[in-house]
DNA sequence: AATGAATGAGTTTTCATTCAT
DNA sequence: GATGAATGAAAACTCATTCAT
């Protein structure tokens, strides 16, 4: 990515994320990116191109800060607990990429389809990291696709829980918090 | 709500869900409603109006629902395990309405904030049920706003887990898995 | 068509045969109708497609006129002569439109492949009637597609003659001298 | 003309008569040349600049080919049956240039009228043979400048013949026709 | 001689909204 | 209550042209 795809690159999460991805044009973001509005036409082929470029780089970041972390783990529960760390600390480092990730998530059309089949893609690496541990007999047998979604919605939908406590809040301690639930439960013991 | 309004309305849940808000025009959904473009702007002031109903209506109806069947129960960990049930099954009976009022959490203007708003209100309720589980001690002293952003977030992903398996999908099972999860974990026990 | 079709339709024969089809803009064209931009896209879908209802229209004005005028005509060569002067001074009160078309016929898009499919369907009423005249030994035995083709390129190039010699021209002086040369050459005969 | 100048020149042909001369883009013709989209502003001023080079060369190479071949006739018909041949020959072998050429006969533009000028001087040379052939008493007496621009389109519009039958075509047959019909008219004779 | 990234004025198209009937 | 023709501001997109290298 050159200097100038990366202006674009960084104006357009910021606008897009602002705006949402609709209500967002291009000439706002070739003004926030500082280059002219047929500057975004020549390295992009559309709005829409900008929208997929965005989702893929930021979903490949996601990925690889995770396969990274994980490569050199034994146990799956502890990769699990690091995926956790990680997705949330992405969740609020790169808040603007995750909110429009999510915006983008619901809809039916081929552009939407396209975005959670890269989903799918990434929850993917978490179900095989289930199956390892149900192997291991440290996770209990589940219906891992379940599983995996719901953890993924679970996790992201703490920006919502951001938005609400708009503070400053700690995503280790709501790694910890979501780490104990999820593998202990929330049932009462002595 | 008259015999035209409820036509628009239909309508509107049909085509927003289909398109995307930004991508339905007023146009479609005159045409699937089977009225004149005019029309709509008889029975609601602009675009917005209309989603703003759609949300205020489903919401409520989630609510009722909700309320409804926990207000003669006793026991909060039933309370919580009934609303996973009725949330799941609501899910599945409104599946477009839910993914209009997810493609709408994410945004930072007005109007998604106001959305979100509503969303607390709903969120509230889990809070409070949470709150007297722990008082009864049958929960884990837990961050509940946390735990409720978590909750609503792990459900709602669930209707990505749908699109994923397109087949026929058992919210019932859904419902019984989350419990079990959510109550016990997913840690492996002999 | 209704009045404000009307009113389109002329305005884009005016500036269209004036600056060309694709220098000719939907501002200057809804500016000379009298109307708002968007009410072209009310009565047409595209800019192609005004120019498509345009030549339409003008064609079958066109072969409206020839066919009402031979209809009752029973030698073949008559039907021909009839036809001349009927393009003739079709081509002279409806110089915009003719200009429009005859810039239209040599593409290898669609739309221009298209608009000579339309040409063909006229060049065949053509080649009927010498295929009658044929029969009736008036006139000789000849390729017909390449007479039809021909007779139609050499009228209307006669638009180019009056570019030329742009005073006054009277088109029943030239349907007479086009009828002359075609049915007799140019051949010196004493 | 040199190398780069020649592959820009057989580009800008290829492409300007495959879309038309305003939906061709100089992206696609430095593409097709295979050199830089700076470098056809190197070998000339604008795009107009290499429509009419385009023309100029193409007209030029017709016009010579014309009088080198009648320069050491001396019978006027025979002239006039050279310029068939040669102008039919011309036609099916330089096809997209007599595509774009015809496609820019028909405006009312500055370019346009410049065009049309340049194809007077063609039918100048016509229309001197004519009045020689008329004092030979070869040619019967006619209106020159009516009688070329007759034949220049008749000859012409056969692009639009070969067009409706893309099967292989002659161009030698089409020229005795042309003479035939052209000299002879089409009036049965026994 | 040749390049190709960058430009920005100009164009088509969209569509929520209005309003006279 | 209901209509649908008309609007016009706003948007995406195009592309010939420039210019520093």
């Amino acid at each position: 990515m050159n200097k100038t795809k990366e202006k674009i690159f960084n104006a357009a999460i910021d606008i897009i994320s602002q705006k949402g991805f609709y209500k967002a044009t291009m000439d706002e973001i070739a003004d926030k990116a500082g280059v002219a509005k047929g500057t975004l036409y020549y390295h992009f082929n559309s709005k829409d191109d900008i929208l997929i470029f965005l989702i893929d780089e930021g979903l490949s970041l996601l990925k690889n800060q995770i396969l990274e972390k994980i490569s050199h783990m034994k146990n799956s529960v502890e990769k699990l607990r690091e995926i956790i760390v990680v997705q949330s600390n992405f969740l609020f480092k790169y808040k603007d990429f995750v909110l429009i990730l999510l915006s983008q998530l619901w809809g039916k059309e081929d552009i939407q389809n396209s975005f959670r089949e890269k989903i799918y893609d990434y929850l993917k690496i978490i179900e095989d990291i289930i199956d390892e541990g149900i192997e291991e007999k440290l996770i209990e047998r589940c219906d891992k696709k379940l599983l995996s979604s719901a953890f993924f919605g679970m996790i992201s939908s703490l920006i919502i829980f951001q938005f609400r406590n708009n503070d400053i809040i700690d995503p280790e301690h709501i790694a910890d918090s979501v780490i104990e639930y999820t593998f202990n439960g929330i049932h009462y013991r002595d």
